[in-house]
DNA sequence: TTAATTAATCGTAATATTGCAATATAAAAA
DNA sequence: TTTTTATATTGCAATATTACGATTAATTAA
């Protein structure tokens, strides 16, 4: 196979899980860092910041922005991308669960 | 290629990268929550959770354990499997800077 | 118009992931 | 010991990801 048996679970878990993906590669981390750093960005400052191609970055900011991590829009000569709130907030509520859970937690078998 | 270029990024950005990437897949989102449900576990409960056969499922949890989200010791028959606390703290932490951001961004040029 | 700049897309090689049947391992039960 | 039960490992086919050179597309500057 190869392919994620996505029919098989929860419109929700797929959800969590592309997000989730999307920020498992450490270029994507090192982006939304990046973003939250300056808070507003353009795509050639992330090429200079990053030891990655163009290419490849353009690549990395396209998944970030299908999982609906950014959003990117066109300011003047260049593209400005941003963090996208409504992914965070979607991710925010299930680490909010676990930690919820793992605070009142008893059973401590592991 | 197809390797991450891991050299190239922080320590940190690795470490986020490779917890982010063990949940990003719904079968291992699926065993997160249902950990979370019963609050403790067996392996073979979760094989009969989940639509996929027993090595796939093995395999899920062996990511989930290396990347540091659960834990598993032997209890008796057969092995129970927990959720780690300590790598869900690191995610935690890394949210709540985005959160912090969220909050206060001024700057909304997307 | 032509040249320069910026970012996306295409094509492709190297590598990783997903899923499962078959098999192995280890412990408990008979 | 033999059988059963529970989980891990191996091997492999199908598919996905990563990275980048080459190219394209779109805009700005000259």
């Amino acid at each position: 196979m190869g392919a994620s048996k996505t029919d098989s679970f929860t419109e929700k878990q797929n959800e969590l899980a592309i997000l989730a993906k999307a920020l498992g590669h450490p270029a994507r981390i090192a982006i939304i860092e990046y973003l939250l750093k300056v808070d507003a960005c353009i795509c050639g400052d992330i090429v200079n910041e990053l030891p990655l191609a163009q290419p490849t970055i353009s690549q990395h900011l396209k998944e970030l922005k299908n999982a609906g991590l950014i959003k990117g829009n066109f300011e003047g000569t260049s593209i400005c991308y941003c963090i996208d709130e409504l992914g965070f907030e979607k991710i925010k509520g299930f680490f909010q669960d676990i930690t919820k859970y793992l605070e009142k937690r008893k059973n401590n078998c592991c």
